[in-house]
RNA sequence: GGAGAGAUGGCCGAGCUGGCUGAAGGCGCUCGCCUGCUAAGCGAGUGUACGGUUUAAAGCUGUACCGAGGGUUCGAAUCCCUCUCUCUCCGCCA
């Protein structure tokens, strides 16, 4: 969320940029609204304050005159007045609130301008790309005729893009995922915690899922609690409402969780195989920054998932996401696309980003300074490290060899108890 | 699920027969003094948000906040209602 304050005094800017992310608020009565509720609060305010003296004069009086004090009736009246004010702010309040809630992050000027994908420029390659002297094959069909990945049966249990990991299917990813922590962890000073997977109404808010991605969201029948989507949200707001010491600052996260999305507006999208699912293990890199640092922060966490794929020796790209591509509450993201041979094709398995104080105002996380005292918001970053059912795609599919079997990368061999390839 | 207790400032902890309480007292922390150093001692300060004043900051000032939301009242941390969370006991359970 932008601050009151900003978004009042700098209505063109907010319009433009705007513009930019191809988004629309309706911005026409904004100032209106921000006025009325100037005058209604410093007319609420006075009136408070006046009710307040009286019945302190009310109070010195001895019990006996009290009763009979014509102040009491005067500030019988002034009571009502002050209700219907506060009655009319609270009013105006939630529409100003229902406008700033669904306002986008503004873009952060290093941000390339565009209008789409096609507009996100490479930032640089890692690797090259994997020569096959046979057709690669897709990770579906890999996974499919090794027996490690069951389509049907998982739509049985439950639906459509939800799958059974089988075997050495199911080992595989458990080992990524361990990778991944053991790697962030202990290479690159991240925290390690388990959050909850499922999540209040106020965290999604916080984080800015909610309200305006709800379609997004599975949703507890009958409660405000959430299956997550990402770790993102119940680690970004572990510091909700709270505030933090600089010399606490950074704080870095790492969680591994399933995620669950309803993908609505994806239908015919990747319908095949893992890459879109409603459920997937990821693991997901967090940062609580002083202002100042976040974008160097950024950068380091960037690099950080780019590890990942380096050890696992996997040629990716990384593009830096453009002004109408960038997320809803990112003020800056870059994303790591890793290549499918068997897809022949870059797919994102990371996105990382700079939320600034966006989230933190939601979620209201802020810290204090050492020598200034002063409270001030957080920056909070966020970065996949990476998508685990992806990397699983991705090695599939750069590690298959002309029999069908997949060699095992040099740094999982050790979480698969030793094992050099799956073969049927 | 049943019965009970509780939620106060960075922490502990009073207040809870309504007004003098933004909130006693202690601890912690900060600054100053003192001491050869440390400890002890002395003095002052020590929440957040929003608004007014100001070129700006500081300062001064107003409002709100004693788990959250409503209510009663001229006036509520204190009374009433709802909710959330924590703890204890019983039941159930991985």
């Amino acid at each position: 969320m932008l601050s009151l304050r900003f978004v009042s005094e700098n209505l063109d800017l907010i319009k433009e940029k705007l513009k930019l992310r191809k988004t629309d608020a309706n911005l026409d009565d904004f100032a209106k609204h921000v006025k009325e509720r100037s005058d209604l609060l410093r007319e609420s305010e006075s009136l408070k304050y006046k009710k307040n003296q009286v019945s302190k004069e009310i109070g010195q009086l001895p019990p006996s005159e009290r009763g009979k004090s014509p102040q009491i009736q005067e500030m019988k009246a002034v009571a009502t007045q002050i209700k219907e004010l506060d009655a009319s702010l609270a009013e105006v309040d939630a529409k100003i609130e229902n406008v700033l809630i669904i306002l986008p992050n503004i873009p952060d000027a290093s941000v390339p301008p565009g209008g789409g994908e096609e507009d996100n420029p490479t930032v640089r390659l890692w690797g090259e790309k994997p020569e096959f002297d046979f057709t690669p094959k897709q990770h579906f069909d890999l996974g499919e005729e090794l027996g490690i990945l069951d389509f049907e049966r998982g739509a049985k249990i439950t639906g459509a893009r939800f799958t059974l990991y089988k075997g050495f299917g199911a080992r595989l990813e458990r080992a990524l995922i361990n990778f991944m922590l053991d790697t962030h962890t202990t290479e690159h000073g991240y925290t390690e915690v388990l959050p909850p997977f499922i999540v209040n109404e106020a965290s999604m808010t916080g984080t800015g899922q909610l309200p305006k991605f709800k379609d997004d969201l599975y949703q507890l029948e009958g409660l405000d609690y959430y299956l997550i989507p990402t770790a993102e949200v119940p680690v970004t707001n572990i510091y909700a409402n709270e505030i933090l010491a600089e010399e606490d600052l950074p704080q870095c996260f790492v969680a591994y969780t399933p995620c669950f999305r309803k993908e609505a507006g994806s239908y015919g999208k990747d319908v095949r195989g893992l890459i879109r699912q409603h459920q997937f293990n990821k693991v997901e890199l967090v940062k609580f920054s002083k202002p100042e640092d976040s974008f160097d922060e950024l950068e380091k966490l960037l690099q950080n998932a780019e590890v990942i794929l380096q050890k696992l020796g996997i040629h990716y790209r990384v593009v830096a996401l453009c002004t109408a591509d960038l997320g809803f509450s990112a003020a800056k993201t870059y994303d790591i696309e890793v290549w499918l041979p068997g897809q022949n094709a870059y797919r994102e398995i990371s996105s990382c980003s700079n939320f600034t104080d966006f989230q933190a105002r939601r979620a209201n996380i802020r810290y204090k300074g050492k020598s200034d005292k002063k409270t001030t918001l957080v920056h909070t970053l966020n970065g996949s490290g990476l998508a685990a059912g992806r990397t699983l795609v991705a090695i599939l599919e750069n590690y298959q060899q002309v029999d069908g079997s997949i060699k095992i990368p040099e740094v999982l061999k050790k979480y698969m108890g030793g094992l050099e390839k799956i073969s049927k």
